[in-house]
DNA sequence: CTACTAATGATGGACTCCTTAATAACTCTC
DNA sequence: GAGAGTTATTAAGGAGTCCATCATTAGTAG
């Protein structure tokens, strides 16, 4: 019957869910005193001291200065080393290879880019990953053996098994085995992963959607895409192909981002990229022509995005993508059009991480792979901060 | 960061653990001798015997005779004592209402069923409930007291805390308290949720889906509605709202199952609640209106479904309601319209379960209430077999 | 310098689990 | 039907983890 929480055990095993929840307690915050920690695990002080001295001498932990200036006798603090090991995202666009070095944490440390062409053969598109990747760990002064997980967002279609199976924007992107190839550039775990997801989890963890457990995140450009987080999670199913609207004639989304390179509206000469910016900026000074391509666009983005709400009762939906950063004037479109067939209106957000928002969703999606390997109900022994060993077993226990 | 298996604490709360995930082990398992149960907990021998000793002092377990014909000495055997408690699952509908009883395990006990009809106003349907209650109770032998929690199935939109906004099929359901209303009747709690969610979750715990994590369930009839069971879970969306994809305009849900009464099909004298079962006959022995006619249909069925395909990518579907009684016409139909728009097609299959679907579905849905409040982390202290308080507080921490 | 405050460190007791070895009950073979 | 073989039960000793308590320590406030 469904997964379980009640795993219980050896001693050890207490010690560990002991050690593992003060880890948890310590994550993301700062410094905290013993007594702080004592609180909010519910362990009694002098047990807090021996698992706080233990995770110290392993190297999860370290002490800091005490603070000054309070009264009695200053408490000892402790914190949570999230340099103790280092994660790498990576987002594989079409003309943009981005990689970001993250701590345990999530605090980006370093951040590189490099540009590709949409019809650039596999091997450049690979190089590219790889001269990212390097540059990125020169930046924050590591390298490879330093990396834990690297995560990597890429536009297409990926398999449970970290697989492209093809790319509407990438071309060469097709039947291919993305985690194997980078899986023996990287010494360590490589996840692979659809970007709009990896967006959708970046919003719910530290963009518009954060805390929210049920979310819709679209992604709308030239290219459109959705990713989905229910009950706090990414939802993948059962074939790693969900959030596919895209494909669902009805909804015209393959053919909707032409709405806004409508000729009649768009001058020749604007390079096709810039076309929906003219198109919506037009609107935005209420050109009729524009104004009337714009709601064609809104109709059919309106009929997915109804399609979605109505399914999951989303708490919140996230737009995202090129288009996202002329909200303005897409949203109300959107939500007017919504209100309508909708039956519990959610929350409507633009993203606000911007261009970071994939490299940012890879560095969660690789922290929540680590948590799944460290709070497993199997667990792992207490052990010093070290590299997971690469399993190439298991993609990803969900 | 998510919710945390991880909870450590006492050493009670390690014999706790050890305690439920022993109940877990023994749950709905034949009985077991304590080499096994230690096998498969992980304990050893002689905590294993401890922790037996003490559920059967509390009344979970009980001795059951040795199982002869064995080398050696023969072990004891302990089995889980699914009639420690019981709850009771009802089915709300248009035509009848249902009620089952049944035990810890799920395994029902006595079931009854009432009619009453579509019209009838609030207070007969309401006293049908009770009636089909009390005699279920009486064909089982036992009383109100008996009873830990009550699941309720009912037409129409279902609010996180029991009310019913409104149902189409059973006009005198709107805007009601009925979560309240049956408090007053039960003394113990009682659960609302929507018909056709509960009949999802029975098709994933002892249906065609059992076990899959990713799950549409569909119910065609002279009304429609869909379930989605969601990582093992039955997803109710932010405001409890999830599933409603009848009201997507372009799918047509709302008018499609007039295309199996039509006119040019259905002779008149046929009653209405038979039209759609004509229509459907007609069209196995290839009566060619009928045929167009159930096209009609399965055109119209397939975009939601493709819809939530698509965005889902669950594992399975599954078609209930009165329709999927001629599933061996529509299965076809349906499923070659959706491989030309579905990236993966999922399994396609027909309840089995029938008229009792909503009902199992509420027996489950209790069940998991119970484990929710047996099982949570923040767990109940080690206690005989009773019923819980009726919390009136927090509807459901899903 | 003294009083007050709050954290630290050390001790003893309680509980849970494990390992090991002796005992008990039943089947099979001769 | 007695003895060998097999498997379960029972009991005792040991190790690990947690808790409560109390004397001690290192600051601040007046």
């Amino acid at each position: 019957m469904s997964r379980m929480p009640p795993q219980g055990g050896d001693l050890s095993r207490l010690r560990q869910l002991n050690a593992l929840s003060l880890i948890k307690v310590l994550r993301g915050a700062e410094a905290a005193t013993l007594s702080a920690l004592a609180g909010r695990t519910g362990l009694s002080r002098p047990s807090t001291k021996e698992v706080i001295d233990e995770l110290t001498g392993l190297g999860w932990v370290e002490e800091v200065p005490p603070a000054p200036g309070t009264m009695g006798r200053p408490a000892r603090r402790y914190r949570f080393r999230a340099d103790g090991g280092h994660l790498m995202g990576v987002d594989v666009g079409a003309h943009n290879v981005r990689a970001a070095l993250a701590d345990l944490d999530g605090n980006v440390v370093a951040e590189t880019r490099r540009r590709t062409r949409p019809d650039a053969p596999v091997a450049d598109r690979l190089a590219a990953i790889e001269q990212a990747a390097a540059a990125c760990l020169d930046l924050g002064g590591l390298t490879m053996a330093d990396l834990w997980t690297v995560a990597v967002g890429t536009t297409g279609l990926v398999t449970p098994e970290g697989r492209v199976i093809m790319s509407a924007s990438v071309p060469a992107w097709r039947d291919l085995d993305l985690a194997g190839l980078l899986g023996g550039m990287f010494p360590c775990r490589v996840l692979v992963e659809n970007d709009s997801r990896l967006a959708a989890l970046a919003e719910t963890r530290r963009g518009v959607a954060r805390n929210a457990r049920d979310v819709v995140f679209l992604h709308i450009g030239r290219r459109m895409g959705t990713g989905l987080i229910i009950d706090g999670r990414l939802h993948r199913g059962f074939g790693a192909a969900a959030g596919e609207i895209v494909m669902l004639p009805e909804a015209h989304w393959v053919t909707a981002p032409d709405d806004l390179a409508d000729p009649a509206v768009v001058p020749t000469g604007v390079p096709p990229e810039d076309a929906a910016g003219f198109t919506l900026a037009a609107a935005r000074n209420n050109d009729p022509a524009a104004l009337e391509a714009v709601g064609r666009f809104a109709d059919k983005l309106s009929i997915g995005t109804a399609a979605a709400i109505l399914l999951l009762d989303p708490e919140i939906v996230v737009l995202g993508g090129g288009f996202s950063r002329s909200a303005d004037v897409l949203l109300p479109l959107l939500r007017s059009r919504l209100e309508r067939v909708c039956l519990r209106m959610p929350e409507l957000r633009a993203s606000t991480l911007g261009d970071e928002c994939v490299v940012l969703g890879a560095i969660d999606y690789a922290i929540e792979h680590l948590d799944r390997l460290f709070f497993a109900p199997d667990a792992p022994v207490l052990r010093p901060p070290v590299r997971p060993a690469v399993s190439t077993a298991v993609p990803d226990p969900a």
